[in-house]
DNA sequence: GACATTATACGATTTATTTCGTAGGCAATT
DNA sequence: AATTGCCTACGAAATAAATCGTATAATGTC
């Protein structure tokens, strides 16, 4: 059972979900174009997600090279599961209608959802 | 503009949007339901509360009277927008297809999102 | 009126998370 | 081999949130 990530680790996790590999070098790098903050910062949250085993790490190389130990679909199932909880009282239709109430899909993203609820029916 | 409500002032605000009115005595018997906590624990999340304006309270009577100030619909597309952005990269649709794909939602259930994206096209 | 009960106010502590400074190691460069 | 630069480790400070103890006031009860 994955330790759930706080917000920042979060952060991290999206990044390396998207590039598979990367030192904390380069993790940082992308952190530091959406918001200020310290080389040392990145390198002990990420520290802190081995420790809790969110990553793995290879210290064969002088800088260590990271990479998600958990899925992005299982984090994101357990995420959406809390927060359906507490914020929508467990009503996953609630949440779902709210979401797309207010996020003006195109046609196409409608489409999306029919399909996928087409497929979901015929299993 | 509303401050966001933290993980233990959005459980006072579910039991408010439910209850309407409600003293500190009655919101702490509701959430002591739920999980072990201190009487003066409630009372002092709530002045909190009162402090940012996300509660109105009538201190006419002896026990103040609660209520909540912000709207459950916007508290609630709020907290869906700065999840969507965090956990799923701005995409609605992953969070729809995740949330619907994990919870297995029974033919009502799909029938009434199908009614609500039709109702969505025709406006 | 004294006493028990139930309120609010509020500071202080605890816990979780984030941030950063500093030390020490390794490697490339001169 | 000294200098410079980049790396990890790690403790500690800063911040945010939740919890609680204690003081004090209002109300009801005997």
């Amino acid at each position: 059972m994955q330790e759930k990530p706080t917000a920042a680790e979060l952060e991290v996790l999206a990044i390396l979900w998207e590039m598979g590999e990367a030192s904390v070098r380069q993790v940082h790098e992308q952190l530091s174009q959406d918001k200020e903050t310290g080389y040392t910062t990145t390198l002990k949250i990420m520290q802190n997600m081995h420790g809790k085993g969110l990553v793995n790490r290879d210290e064969k190389r002088r800088s260590h090279v990271y990479a998600a130990a958990v899925s992005q679909q299982d984090t994101q199932e357990s995420l959406v599961k809390t927060f359906i909880r507490k914020a929508f009282g467990g009503s996953t239709n609630k949440l779902v209608m709210q979401a797309l109430g207010q996020s003006e899909p195109s046609k196409e993203e409608i489409e999306e959802i029919r399909a996928f609820l087409d497929k979901m029916e015929n299993k």
